[in-house]
DNA sequence: ACTACAATTCAACACCAGTCAAACTAATAG
DNA sequence: CTATTAGTTTGACTGGTGTTGAATTGTAGT
């Protein structure tokens, strides 16, 4: 191994983590997100942002936002994948709920070692995702695809499984939870009323209505058209 | 609760924790052998002893050593505690050997919550004592006294049942575990040879010798003889 | 009682991560 | 094209934990 032993201390790390979250939508993380995300004022993370780059783990374009370099890149997925692996753990193996772990992980993510990482990801059964449905990036660092799409990207009538629940809000997952929208879950998308209005989906068992900020949360994977009809 | 909110950082966690460990024989600790433990120069330790001082967790007596007040030793406990039930759930649930969970311990007790510790303790079933013997102290405090005595200050002849290995040294608990003494297994004290010389002792299955130094680190609680003989 | 030595403390400094308040962009509105 | 403003950075400082090296203290030996 390698990319490890410069001083990567927590506040490193969760930097790094909290940048590569912000940045998944291809924009650069902003001072003030990270600030926000991180509970730290801007001006400290202002700072913070320019010691990453001096050890060059990001990319700093003054006033317009941070990104990570390959070498950032890599050391946040490993945090990612400690942090999954250990909501996986939590959940299965120490029975706390799904919106108990995301703290606990955190807390935990930038304190255990390749041993215990690959000791938790044995115990549970490499898995591909964590509990709410993010993929979990392998050991040597790389982050699988997946043909996950936004439910209120699809149009009315489309069903499928719920693949991701893309929040770490405790509430909403909680609340996601209480309606049986998990991971795993059958799906079908009845309306979409204009505007930002309600988002009406139904489970085997019940038809709900969400608000759309909720709404977006849920990823899934659209069932296969039964054969090969084009158009 | 009370002893808890004023920044308990972990630096302070682990400092208190060692001058316990350290104070344990009455003597106050010295500044040498906390530097030691920790891996800082004895100076750092000096500072740091001071600030523990101002924070009353500690009682310092300048050139003489330092021994922790009571709330001082409330909260080494609590460390205490948390070290001694990770060591069980690494064991029991994780399948770590019994030589590799001091320091996974070590890395996790200052970082876990009360609600994690009582979720491990309710999943290892309450132990009271660590995978080396240790007595674990209670959810509030308190530390059961317990009836071990060392192997080596007992009569040659006398059997009983090893209750505790009192290292952490990862080598000889490995060496411990090869020659199957460890906590509930039987042993006999055969002899002692003077001036410091080898140990021989027995276990149902074989005879062994054994330098002093590791001898003395057995704790047996000693059979009770057979009736209320006097004498 | 004096000396020698080890243990300890002190002084000065360094590093990290943060704060607040002030100065500075960059983008927008008029 | 300037004025405003939201977002960002800088400067000066704080708190916490360390380091090195010099000064100090305690103790044991002669």
């Amino acid at each position: 191994m390698d990319t490890e032993i410069r001083s990567l201390n927590d506040a490193t790390l969760h930097y790094l983590d909290a940048i590569y979250r912000l940045s998944e939508d291809g924009e650069p993380a902003t001072t003030n997100t990270i600030a926000e995300k991180l509970g730290v004022t801007p001006s400290g993370a202002s700072i913070m942002l320019k010691r990453l780059a001096d050890r060059k783990l990001v990319q700093l374009k003054p006033y317009k936002g941070a990104t990570l370099t390959p070498q950032g890149v890599k050391i946040a997925l490993r945090t990612i994948r400690r942090h999954r692996l250990l909501e996986v753990f939590l959940i299965q193996v120490m029975g706390f709920k799904w919106h108990e772990v995301d703290k606990h992980a955190h807390a935990l993510e930038t304190v255990i070692d390749q041993e215990f990482e690959d000791r938790i990801a044995a115990i549970t059964g490499n898995p591909s995702r964590c509990p709410h449905g993010h993929v979990i990036p392998t050991r040597d660092g790389t982050l699988p695809p997946v043909p996950d799409v936004k439910l209120v990207a699809c149009p009315p009538g489309t069903s499928g499984v719920i693949r991701c629940i893309d929040t770490d809000n405790v509430e909403w997952l909680e609340y996601f939870g209480q309606l049986g929208l998990m991971p795993g879950a059958r799906v079908t998308l009845k309306s979409i009323a204009p505007y930002g209005g309600a988002v009406t989906v139904s489970t085997p068992r019940e038809t709900m209505t969400l608000g759309l900020q909720l709404a977006e949360l849920i990823l899934i994977e659209p069932d296969k058209p039964a054969g090969p009809s084009s158009k």
